[in-house]
RNA sequence: GGAGGCGUCGCCUAGUCCGGUCUAUGGCGCCGCACUGCUAAUGCGGUUUGGGCUUUACGGUCCAUCGAGGGUUCAAAUCCCUCCGCCUCCGCCA
């Protein structure tokens, strides 16, 4: 058990409760097991028999019965407790995660060049200012009409965003994803089994009470509960799927937070990549889903970074986390634009989802990494690609999904 | 929203009315073996999934599983209730 790494202390007493509670299920099992046996057998004498003896056998049927059902429910309950306490455990801390807090984190590399807007003489404008210059963004509407943290993308920033959609499918699809388009309220069971109702997890989630459903943070969700309950073959692996969906998100615990313009919203959409892979390829797939978010970001010529996040910081689900992270110019520092994680067999443990190779079945393992969270990623281009007048370079990777277009013009004053 | 039909161990399917030889039938597919110049055909055996006990291992054995969960009963694929999913028709709707 890895418990120290997570810097949970109560792991280490969860670990113990739990393993007491299997030994409870396991105990329990084996006596209902027995009686079950014992009933089934007398079942049969009791269909045969007749008259005299055949009521002898139905007195003695009768408290069995009784006793059955006792054993049953305590089997019950004590597999239950189990279940209850394994939900609540974390998954595995990858051994070369580092180890800490939200600061804690590595710096794996670095890429592009990050201008010097002194040298060019000009200030550069955030992201809101260039909306309301390119009338791409509209963020007063947005709260008017649904609140704060919502927005409207109007004429180019419309635009963009099918753009950017576009070019991430098919840089996805050229790589060998297959191209989703996944429901955007899930059922309970989807969202437990993904790891993202557990512990604090759970308040950043919108929750429909009168249909018992529940709106994704991201596509993440229905590409993972997509093949719940399912035993795959091992020669269909891997399976690469590229999600477009909306994402809400309450963002409870970050009043204050990024408050001004489009970086942290309640509701965006997004491509996502999602991977189902033997176990022991998944570190292999993580590093691939790194490389395609790098090419991504690349391709967008934006200048960032790579972190290898900390332990305090990965969630219940992740073995290890790779944050992409953008350099946002007005704000002076690198913002996350991509995350790829490592579940290992976290998530399909709780989907029941399995492979079958020759040795059986077991769990695989899932892994998960933004393409493309759109409003983020407009917040980047319109800031690194500001020109002194206000306009906006459209980079190449985008230009086709723009019938040609190489700038976006102001205008407003 | 209303009415009806359906859900069986990969796929198809028997069984459900009338509870107990159901330890769930048969076919297809798949795996192994035998036979066979090759292929095919044929024959024999195997083939849901999960959990436990036992075993160095091979294996043996028990329990659960007929969409899910409850209930009735000595006993449930079978009877009753609730839920879920799929299909058909009507209504409404982008």
């Amino acid at each position: 058990m890895r418990a120290s790494q997570r810097a949970r202390g109560e792991d280490v007493a969860l670990v113990d409760a739990l393993l007491s509670a299997d030994e409870r299920r396991r105990s329990s099992g084996v006596r209902f097991d027995e009686l079950r046996n014992e009933q089934k057998s007398l079942g049969k004498l009791i269909g045969k028999a007749s008259g005299e003896e055949k009521a002898e056998l139905l007195k003695r049927a009768g408290t069995l019965a009784a006793d059955v059902k006792a054993a049953d429910a305590q089997r019950d309950e004590a597999a239950e407790e189990t279940q209850r306490l394994l939900l609540q455990l974390g998954n595995l801390v990858h051994p070369e995660v580092p180890v800490g807090g939200e600061e804690d984190f590595v710096t794996r590399e670095t890429h592009g060049e990050i201008r010097d807007f002194a040298a060019e003489g000009f200030e550069p404008r955030d992201h809101l200012e260039l909306g309301r210059l390119l009338g791409a963004i509209d963020v007063e509407r947005g709260a008017k009409v649904s609140g704060s943290r919502f927005y409207f993308l109007t004429g180019v920033g419309a635009l963009l965003e099918l753009a950017l959609v576009n070019a991430a499918m098919a840089q996805a699809t050229a790589a060998g994803f297959t191209p989703m388009l996944t429901p955007a309220l899930v059922r309970p069971q989807s969202m437990a089994g993904t790891g993202y109702l557990s512990q604090g997890s759970g308040q950043d989630v919108y929750h429909l009470p009168e249909d018992d459903l529940y709106l994704v943070g991201t596509s993440e969700v229905a590409l993972a509960a997509y093949h719940m309950d399912e035993i795959l073959d091992a020669d269909r692996l891997p399976l690469r799927y590229a999600g477009f969906s909306p994402c809400f998100r309450r963002e409870a615990g970050s009043h204050g937070k990024d408050t001004r313009g489009i970086f942290r919203v309640h509701q965006f959409d997004k491509v996502e990549m999602f991977s189902y892979v033997a176990p022991e390829d998944s570190q292999a797939e993580h590093q691939r889903l790194l490389e395609w978010e790098k090419q991504w970001l690349t391709s967008l010529e934006l200048p960032f970074r790579v972190i290898d996040v900390a332990t305090g910081d990965l969630g219940s689900s992740a073995a290890r986390k790779y944050d992409c992270e953008a350099w946002i110019p007005t704000q002076g520092k690198y913002r996350e634009l991509t995350s790829t994680s490592d579940c290992t067999e976290f998530q399909a443990r709780r989907l029941q989802i399995r492979l079958r190779d020759g040795q059986g079945t077991r769990p695989l393992a899932t892994l998960n990494g933004t393409l493309c969270a759109v409003p983020r990623t407009i917040v980047a281009i319109l800031e690194n690609h500001q020109q002194a007048d206000g306009s906006v370079r459209v980079p190449e990777v985008l230009r086709p999904y723009l019938g040609g277009r190489e700038v976006f013009e102001p205008v407003a004053k």
